[in-house]
DNA sequence: CCTCGTTATTTACGACGTAAACTTATAATG
DNA sequence: CATTATAAGTTTACGTCGTAAATAACGAGG
């Protein structure tokens, strides 16, 4: 029999195709991600790709999840940076709003409505519950130094709901053009914290 | 010269056309929307449609501004429905979610994150600003009525961005199983209307 | 009736995702 | 070591898409 793909070999093709895709993503945006140019990009055949993965679906599933792996790093770190709770949750929603402003084109892809159920792709769940894990942990801590009193993946959802909402409109341009959306952003949270600070 | 077509023609085609891409997209999903279909559907041949839109993203946006007209509808009349400023923003939030539960292709298409500049597009402008106005008319019973202090464009953003973010993070699938989505709505909204009634 | 301008259809092009047929190269077997 | 089975990769091909260009159909003015 022929050399057999070791399982290394075939993981080291999946990440350069997933690189060059977040490259075709970065540079020319989602519609040059096509088979050909990803093949191109590769100095490959148009259907080797499907070697390695079962469809273009299962291409877009890993590039998800790598971007979720990049977006929990961002989180991670601006998490370990500060210790004050809420200076810690500030940071975490600024390392997001970093991330969806400065690499809108996979956070575009990450939270796209019309995508497969994710629970098809496992490594795409491990990642954006790796990256839903850190904005639960930031509202453990708030709740733990009193700042906020409820169940934390609840306040997790509610400020990531906010935050992701504020994001997405206005990415898609629906935002007021009297409404900077970096005030909302503030506006926002400092509302949440006072709600979710209030004990009755 | 031939039969030239009217005004009132042009928009009788248009205005056909459009209902059948609403109907694909209900009936059949977003992919089923294509010019041959479209085309198929109003028993005329695939290029017909161009001599009374510019090209597809023009269908888009129209079928966009439709959507927008009945979603703004819909606000409107539950607005309408109630006189307590909380009852109406209950009201409205309600009407908001069941029309992008229930008709959640035509949300999907309306908040697509690729869609091209509304700014293009004046009939989507005036439409998706009329949905805008509910929101804003809503927080501004709000304020008026000291359930809330601040400038009502920016309240209205704050507890739309809420919503939206939450309903699209359920659409994408995106929430935690633990978490229920109708729960959290309620408990963002309670948060948010206390944050919002806290006068320091 | 013929002609011209307008509306509608037909045909055609290049790009897409990918199935199926084919080629190439290697590793195990005799 | 030559043979051969088989995995890896390429080529070709199909049906679909949006839409440009060529063509046909037709109704009002001369």
């Amino acid at each position: 029999m022929p050399r057999a793909l070791s399982p290394a070999q075939v993981e080291e093709f999946r990440e350069r195709l997933c690189a060059a895709a977040e490259r075709l993503f970065a540079e020319h945006g989602p519609e040059a991600v096509t088979m050909r140019q990803l093949a191109a990009e590769l100095g490959v055949s148009p259907m080797t790709p499907y070697r390695y993965f079962k469809d273009k679906d299962d291409i877009l599933a890993a590039v998800r999840a790598s971007g979720f792996s990049r977006f929990a790093d961002a989180m991670e770190a601006a998490f370990r940076s500060e210790t004050d709770p809420v200076a810690v949750s500030e940071a975490v929603g600024r390392a997001y709003v970093r991330f969806a402003l400065e690499q809108s084109d996979a956070y575009r892809l990450m939270f796209d409505l019309s995508q497969p159920n994710e629970a098809d792709y496992p490594e795409l769940v491990a990642a954006s519950g790796r990256a839903r894990e850190m904005m639960v942990a930031q509202a453990r801590g708030l709740i733990d130094s009193g700042q906020a009193r409820g169940d934390p993946e609840v306040i997790a959802h509610i400020l990531w709901a906010n935050l992701h909402g504020g994001l997405v409109l206005q990415l898609a341009g629906k935002l007021s053009p009297r409404v900077d959306p970096s005030a909302l952003r503030r506006a926002s949270f400092q509302t949440l914290l006072k709600g979710l600070a209030r004990d009755d």
